[in-house]
DNA sequence: ACACAAAATGAGAATCATTTGCAATAAGGA
DNA sequence: TCCTTATTGCAAATGATTCTCATTTTGTGT
């Protein structure tokens, strides 16, 4: 209740595509701007600038990563265009929410491939995969229960390599 | 940072299990003393009180519906002892903390089976399933990329069979 | 280039779930 | 029963995210 709408949850690999993609590599203006047309909205500096991080900077961040970063530029953006600007994203399925327990959400430009992801526990790191068998296991799962399956999160937690060898682990990386 | 200890994530599907489990069958008092000294913890009014509303109450239960549930039992109970104690038992595996998307954490009362679930975005509607295979395959991933395994979180998305005739969805449950 | 309606922004207040600090109270072993 | 220590309830604190609304920018038609 008292959330926003149509869906009661977000943040979930959705299972159809966006129109467009976001590309890392020719990030030109005149394709940042394609994009946030294609969502029918106006093209904004803050949005331009927004686009910018998410597409040069690292995946995986928070809205606060994202506002930090976007304020070197314009120090006058406010949090609230950056979290109405990721939703939007959001919705039109350019980023991906990606929740772990109760932490801040985190951000990440769709990839033309899906995948899930496989966090540190100790030092936080993430690696992503794809395992296409577990995907259509998913699938059968949602049918035999007489569900349409629209989308899902799957999240591994574990202990990486470099954490298991220090005994204490917490290696880096937190921030 | 500024979050609790120890681990960075919680409310995963831990691989081990705990010591005593609530059985929703013989839960008399003795039973209940017991969980909560295997714990570690003293007995108290509100501490039955919760295990009572989690054991006879139905699962998928959130903090505030526990609370609200204890209350008409004990009307000066806080929600900090709530919460309190739900962190508790679920630091010792007695419960499951759920979390789907931004929403307040569900908690289930820990079975000697594992299972994942299946939400309808439309209704709310939870089904609880298991699958061995995918279980498996997860941890080989897990170990493909040198990780040793210690939870997961797996919550397929999709639209019931109620919600999929008609069209509006939204049937009821929601609350 | 110009005017305008509609959309977007920023600042801060508002919400919501959850946690914490602390003085008062209860539990359980000596 | 007495005493030490854990536990409680309350209220205030926190953190993330959303909303409100007055002000500023867009995109479009001219």
């Amino acid at each position: 209740m008292a959330y926003h709408s149509e869906e009661l949850v977000r943040g979930q690999s959705g299972e159809q595509q966006p129109e467009v993609l976001l590309d890392r590599k020719g990030s030109d203006l005149a394709q940042k701007k394609r994009v946030i047309r294609k969502m029918g909205l106006k093209v904004t500096q803050q949005r331009l600038a927004i686009l910018d991080v998410l597409i040069r900077g690292k995946a995986h961040v928070t809205a606060q990563e994202v506002f930090d970063e976007v304020s070197s530029a314009h120090p006058e953006i406010g949090f609230a265009t950056v979290y109405r600007f990721l939703r939007s994203m959001s919705d039109h399925q350019l980023v991906n929410e990606v929740r772990m327990g109760g932490l801040p959400a985190r951000y990440e430009l769709s990839t033309p491939r899906h995948h899930d992801h496989l966090t540190c526990t100790k030092c936080g790191r993430i690696v992503e995969f794809e395992n296409p068998q577990i995907e259509s296991l998913q699938v059968a799962v949602a049918r035999e229960n007489g569900f349409y399956l629209t989308g899902h999160v799957l999240e591994l937690y574990g202990v990486c390599s470099s954490c298991q060898v220090v005994g204490t682990g917490d290696s880096e990386t937190k921030k």
